[in-house]
DNA sequence: TTGCAAATGCAATACTATTGCGTTTATAAT
DNA sequence: ATTATAAACGCAATAGTATTGCATTTGCAA
């Protein structure tokens, strides 16, 4: 992870009055050369420097969720994935139900339903955010089911 | 639950090889009932004639799941939802994430782009499902944070 | 009516995530 | 640099969701 990164997520939790300590800057450090979601496990699993806690690295994840360094995805393996926010943008996925490969979908097609979402809704008085991944077979797993 | 409908599932299962038990037939009468997305602990809470046992309720479930009876929906509670397919159809929903408010949203504007993600994919084969759901604020919670 | 694969119920357990609390640490004020 | 303190940490315990193994029961087709 570059200098100037880490100071800019640096100000971002103290921006929240959240401290930055090594925990998080290893996290994010992690997150960022992975490219791709991970489980809480997978990260306490892939920990470079010492361990961390089982706790401490969910409130962690927590608090870099709360600061839109990090986005939460649920890609319904039961559990929930985190993936670093790259210049403020987010994507969607593609999910193999066989064999859990995956794959990111560039854009977003999801802006104009919100907006319409909004106008025809009877209860809501307003959306933030929406979660969009798409589920099937990959390649390799077709080839195994024909 | 119209004797028709029971039929109509209990079809659905046989061809799957699966049996029709009262236990599953109950489950979709309760789902037709209630018309919105329940846990498993909310459906074992609403248990009409006797009790389930949580590990059969689970089994039934994915029985339904697999058998396109059932939609399993999730919608960032921390647990499945699951809620009855009507007419083949699908849609998606808006949820509060103060007090968990749902409501459907009509149609699904996501065909078209599942279409081009798979175009656009270089690992997929085929996509069979997506999910999508808007997270926001509902009007009553939206009062009380102003 | 009968054979048997499928389904059920119970007990045990795995897995994901959270809470409470005493100790440590980052940070801002001095 | 020192200090005060709110935030974060690590450990232990626990909650909540879901699954596995196995003996018994049951749907259903022959």
């Amino acid at each position: 992870m570059l200098k100037i990164h880490a100071e800019r997520y640096a100000e971002m939790l103290r921006k929240q009055g959240l401290k930055v300590t090594p925990q998080r800057l290893q996290l994010i450090s992690l997150l960022a050369q992975l490219k791709k979601p991970m489980s809480a496990h997978e990260i306490k699993a892939k920990w470079a420097v010492g361990t961390i806690d089982t706790v401490t690295l969910y409130r962690a994840l927590d608090a870099l969720v709360d600061t839109s360094i990090v986005r939460r995805v649920h890609l319904q393996h039961g559990h929930a994935d985190y993936e670093l926010i790259v210049r403020g943008e987010h994507h969607h996925h593609l999910v193999c139900t066989h064999c859990g490969t995956l794959e990111d979908v560039a854009g977003c097609p999801a802006g104009n339903m919100e907006k319409s979402a909004l106008k025809n809704s009877s209860k809501f008085a307003s959306l933030r955010e929406h979660s969009l991944e798409f589920f099937g077979t990959c390649r390799t797993c077709a080839v195994y089911s024909n």
